[in-house]
DNA sequence: ACCTGAACACCGTTCAAGT
DNA sequence: ACCTGAACACCGTTCAAGT
């Protein structure tokens, strides 16, 4: 009874907790989770937020810098690989990039703003010191594990963006449909190398893991340049 | 004195060149050399072009075709390497994708585009067939060499897309900024392996052409997987 | 067939004014 | 210090109507 006589602007949003930079970002996430990055716009976020797009300029400078955010949180879904299994640090390597190209997967516009705006959240950082150690663990000199580890992070990065928005744009479905349809009538007198190559160039098969166990082999035996 | 008189409209824009595919794309390829890819609007294509934006729907499926079709043009710059210089496949090789990235870094948001919506028009197709014939050269087996290039093209293409809009937005140089600062505070209790690996992380060098020897190097020594 | 004006449904960001 | 309404300066795309 009581409660039927509250009033009803109090019941409908209970508690419209205060604005804070935490809050906005876990908005921003659960937006993007529903409905796609493309959603997460100051406008939208403002509206969910129950007020302006002006306030959120308090707690955010730009909308990359909260997509950044979005992302930083994001990384906190990343299998580290830090117990079970063997103790072969390639298994293991290629069993944290991949899960981190998978978590890119699933949120598929983020991984595009993961290589213009690199995260340096706390997420991140914690990605990047497990997978030096583990490349350590391969005996290679640290410059080559250095350089090596962006390599990595960045083949990943690029595949998710690669794949991830072919799945939901129609339009980057049907640039590669034209690219195969353009592979596949090639009669070799202008291309004769991708008629060489055709059906391999095509198939399916682990892209993914064959891609980092290259790099992997490529980094262990590729000494750095002289700096001179 | 004749010419003085002729009506202004004529003399403003001398012959306003039919509406056809070639001009729109021409128009905007001199608008993004100009301004750069993100003035390449349908708005102000159609502005430039005299006319309105609903005209251009009929040449042009929407914008992420027309950012396909000048970032093809552009591909046109690429030097594929087929005269001069040693016979040194590796060395072509990577003047060939070097060649590619500076394309693409004089460019900048092109970059970006060309990760999401992959080219299919004929100056990718013959960078493609290049980089085939000169990886095949090293005696690789086909399969290895087919999903190779695909490797070799994205971490050129995603390169140019990370460090290109660094160049030009604050925002990116700002999130680098960040990271290279949380990189130097690590005093190693939370990041053992980022502290040990900390002068490399950071340094220069020419990781564009290491990067390439890298995945040079383990394409010709990493077979792939049974399909099983 | 080709072209267009006008509209629909949005954007990011700033700034003066309020509390 | 924090928050806001309103404005500025844009977007992509569609559609009915014209030539």
């Amino acid at each position: 009874m009581s409660e039927r006589s509250e009033p009803k602007s109090r019941r409908e949003r209970p508690a419209k907790p205060a604005l804070s930079r935490g809050w906005i970002v876990d908005t921003a996430v659960r937006i993007m989770r529903a409905e796609g990055l493309e959603k997460v716009t100051m406008r939208r976020l403002a509206q969910e937020l129950d007020t302006g797009p002006a306030s959120l300029y308090v707690y955010v400078a730009n909308t990359a810098e909260l997509h950044a955010a979005v992302l930083d949180a994001l990384l906190g879904e990343v299998d580290l690989a830090e117990e079970g299994g063997g103790d072969d640090w390639r298994e293991r390597l290629v069993a944290v990039l991949t899960s981190y190209t998978l978590v890119l997967f699933r949120h598929p516009q983020l991984a595009r703003s993961a290589l213009v705006a690199r995260p340096s959240g706390d997420n991140y950082l914690r990605l990047v010191d497990r997978v030096l150690a583990l490349l350590a663990r391969g005996g290679a000199p640290v410059e080559q594990v250095a350089w090596g580890v962006d390599q990595l992070l960045q083949t990943a990065t690029a595949t998710a963006a690669e794949q991830s928005t072919r799945d939901q744009d129609p339009a980057a479905q049907q640039e590669w449909d034209a690219l195969t349809r353009a592979l596949h009538a090639e009669d070799g007198t202008r291309h004769p190398a991708i008629k060489a190559h055709m059906p391999a160039l095509i198939s399916g098969g682990d892209r993914l893991r064959w891609g980092f166990e290259v790099l992997i082999n490529g980094i262990g035996s590729t000494p750095v340049p002289d700096p001179d």
